[in-house]
DNA sequence: CTATAATATGAATAACTGCTCATATAAGCA
DNA sequence: TGCTTATATGAGCAGTTATTCATATTATAG
């Protein structure tokens, strides 16, 4: 008998998920994209992704419970920057996979 | 004077969150992970990830609109198989940033 | 202390999502 | 033709999410 199982359990596909699901909406992917180029602190963001600043600071505790992001203080100020290895690799497969050919395979 | 400006425009920034957005969920990671070692048919499929027909007919939509996954028929079965081939990297990234390092520094 | 600026948090709400049930479509077989 | 099996689709609903508004917190300056 050769009856497949079920190759992950249910924590780490919801993890896995989560993860995903972190990178799942175009205003935190616009958060990204814009930190990936450099820290920046709140109000700043929040006017460059076109949201209230309300708007920003909950979506940014979102990426910060996920570690994608972290923070540093200057005086009134937080700058956020982006705190993870994966998450360059990951926006780059994402937009290669969106059509535009990023990296890997140029030769259309 | 050096203001950034958003690096990443509305439609790209949407299509990379649809990407994402589409392994999002639980369901559909599990579905991808049983996938990613064969292709499977619709039933299979959907007893494995232990939800009904309809819902994994449903959400294998979800991964064919997304060109994560296509098809096959063989009589009346479809089989599905992972068409991308930026999948596994998306997966095993999200996998390792998910605390279960995977591969890539297996030097623990 | 008070006033101001930057950020975070809670509530409310409209929009979206994932599931199941019922049904439709399509293939194989008598 | 009709019957069965496999898959897809539409409707409805419960749960979730992204946003804004109002307010709270924290730091700085006077």
């Amino acid at each position: 008998m050769n009856k497949r199982t079920l190759p992950i359990d249910n924590d780490t596909a919801e993890q896995i998920a989560w993860a995903f699901q972190g990178l799942g909406d175009s205003t935190r992917i616009k958060l990204i994209a814009i930190l990936l180029e450099g820290e920046m602190n709140v109000s700043d963001l929040a006017e460059l992704a076109g949201i209230s600043q309300s708007g920003v600071s909950h979506q940014l505790r979102v990426l910060r419970n996920l570690h994608f992001v972290s923070t540093r203080r200057e005086g009134q100020q937080i700058f956020y920057r982006i705190d993870d290895e994966h998450i360059t690799d990951l926006y780059l497969l994402a937009y290669a996979h969106s059509g535009h050919q990023a990296q890997e395979d140029e030769n259309v």
